[in-house]
DNA sequence: TTCGTATCTGCGTGCATGCGTATGTACGCT
DNA sequence: AGCGTACATACGCATGCACGCAGATACGAA
């Protein structure tokens, strides 16, 4: 009784949530470019917030969150903490976006079609 | 003595906003799930918000800002506007993140490494 | 024109989030 | 023991976001 699109299955909402929460993650300059500095290999969090521009505070909190969300992981060392990215995948998703970033980057991008395209100043 | 990351390239601000937007864009359920539809063809909004078990003015809303963000385009015909996905970097994000929370979904996630991991009432 | 449908937009509310500050904890050194 | 470093956590504030609601707009039909 439905139309054609009735018959394709939606993924489970913990997949949803789980997908959502991992995107949230990398949705912030400072993560991203924390993940960023983890790709190249495993650091400490002065080193990383150092590398990423913010407050080792910040920085800190923004691995605590990562950490909670699987997508890092920590090493102990004495006084130091050096930090990882958990697996593969979080570090093609990375790469994916900045190349996506870099392409949106070269054309000026300009969307409309909705009510009212421009400005229509007729009044 | 060098921490053979010193000489590597932070990715440009602007890269990072855009790559952070982008996944700004994707951290939210409902999105998700209009994207997830959208990879399977084109949709109006009416339908996407069944689909995706919203209202079909926060439907709206989030399609707005998706187009606003490039990731989807929408084409008018009569009343209706059908909307698809811009491109295939997008597709190819979400099936990775689905792909990936669907592994996570499979384990339980459970991190701990920082001052206290569980409740450690030994003192 | 007057309707009805499909979609868009502005406003207000409640909730989440990033960051700074201050404090707490873990570890090494003397 | 005391002290300092590296990191974690708690609180508060300002910002941002998703959603519901109401009104506006675009298009087609009568």
């Amino acid at each position: 009784m439905h139309t054609s699109l009735s018959d394709f299955e939606m993924p489970n909402e913990e997949q949803v949530h789980l997908a959502a929460e991992t995107f949230r993650m990398l949705g912030d300059p400072t993560r991203i470019r924390v993940l960023w500095a983890l790709l190249q290999g495993e650091s400490s969090v002065a080193c990383l917030a150092e590398l990423a521009g913010a407050a080792p505070t910040a920085v800190s909190q923004h691995l605590a969150k990562l950490r909670l969300a699987g997508l890092v992981k920590g090493r102990r060392e004495g006084t130091f903490v050096y930090y990882s990215a958990a697996d593969e995948h979080v570090a093609r998703l990375l790469r994916q976006a900045l190349f996506h970033a870099d392409r949106l980057d070269h054309h000026d991008d300009d969307h409309d079609l909705p009510g009212e395209p421009t400005a229509t100043a007729t009044t």
